[in-house]
DNA sequence: TGTATCCGATACAGCGATGTATCGAAAGAG
DNA sequence: CTCTTTCGATACATCGCTGTATCGGATACA
């Protein structure tokens, strides 16, 4: 008997076919995206029948919401610890260098994750998901440039901490744009240190990094 | 007899069924997303059967395809007349103000154009086509900026001319993304406002708007 | 090890979308 | 006005996917 009221008896096999089929899901949904993908194709990729699926899910969609949890729960987790591991002086390029190997590098994550944005522009449900997901990240931003505090002085022009944040934030989906289009790793990631560097020191950058044109 | 060698006599009909294809396709695909839109649906927002479908097109991929390329030149050609048509001195607000006005206040526009780029990211031709209308609109940023120069420095962190461009770009792209999932235009115009003042500006900035808040 | 329960494979009915082939009507050329 | 060409509507064959219902084997628990 479980702790809950309903019982009901959660086998092994069911995770792991569970497991499985989210795994499966996000290979076919990277590689084809989502709007061209059928249950039948995560079934066959994960090496189910459709059975398996119906008796895990509800939907596509169902199944779409919570890949998209798992893997944003993970990641937020891996950049929290990222930003967490370093002294109390801000060096954006280093922090950079650490965040990004978890953000940009997985270029299946962010064809993914695009996907998602697109779902959720559309269904304000999904959208407030994405939103506190992206709330989080911004706070473990924001922790971590107040512990920068008085090192480095922020452009008055971002506002608060919570504002530089938001622009963190917004300089990193700028550059996952540009990303998907170009899929030059090197030159996103150097990019990114700059535009980081040019919004967060009072233009007095001495330490960006030589990835610029294109 | 027409010019071409191929003659083949254009119709005043076909023009206008397929205009009034592409009107309704922009439609259907803003509201429901391109992947979840069916060739039948198209032709009846448009009022047609899918024979006139099939004869003006050969697949829902190239209609995507044609509509992106009308509206993006549309779009292209809007944002170089608004950055042409003021004086030498660099006013960003009211430049961003201009800008948005053709580049952020169409949340149909957005929708669709993040559907291309999910769509361009996974197909390099694609993609080809969507860079090179970004580099269009970058090219008269540049410029604007170009005819700014000496009135405000630019900080030396992002590099040349071209450099600032990229990253107003990218500020755009940010700005759009965060606006695709909360809805609030003039938050999004405000706040882009702060994020160029913040990147163009050699941290003097001294015309923030005060939008700031989420 | 026995047994009750759960899980996933299989079979089936049905829908909706696709692409093609054909035909009447509209539009341009003379 | 007539004739030719083009356009788009209709009908048809087909396919892939969906969702459900059923059943045998796997799994947990005593």
């Amino acid at each position: 008997m479980t702790v809950e009221g309903t019982a009901k008896r959660v086998t092994k096999r069911r995770v792991r076919t569970r497991a499985n089929l989210l795994d499966a899901a996000f290979e076919v949904f990277a590689a084809k995206g989502f709007g061209r993908v059928s249950i039948e194709e995560v079934c066959e990729a994960a090496g189910y029948s459709r059975g398996a699926f119906y008796s895990n899910f509800d939907s596509l969609d169902e199944l779409f919401f919570a890949l998209y949890r798992q893997r944003a729960d993970l990641i937020a987790e891996q950049v929290s610890g990222a930003l967490a591991l370093d002294g109390p002086d801000l060096d954006v390029p280093a922090a950079v260098e650490r965040v990004t190997e978890v953000l940009l590098l997985d270029r299946d994550w962010l064809l993914v994750k695009t996907d998602f944005l697109v779902h959720a522009a559309r269904d304000p449900a999904v959208a407030q998901a994405l939103l506190e997901h992206r709330a989080r990240l911004r706070g473990a931003i924001a922790d971590r440039l107040a512990r920068a505090r008085g090192h480095t002085a922020l452009p008055a022009v971002l506002g608060d901490i919570d504002g530089a944040a938001h622009a963190v934030v917004a300089a990193y989906d700028g550059v996952t744009t540009q990303l998907l289009l170009d899929r030059d790793v090197e030159h996103a990631r150097g990019w990114l240190g700059q535009l980081l560097t040019a919004l967060l020191t009072d233009g007095s950058g001495t330490t960006a990094s030589a990835h610029m044109r294109t």
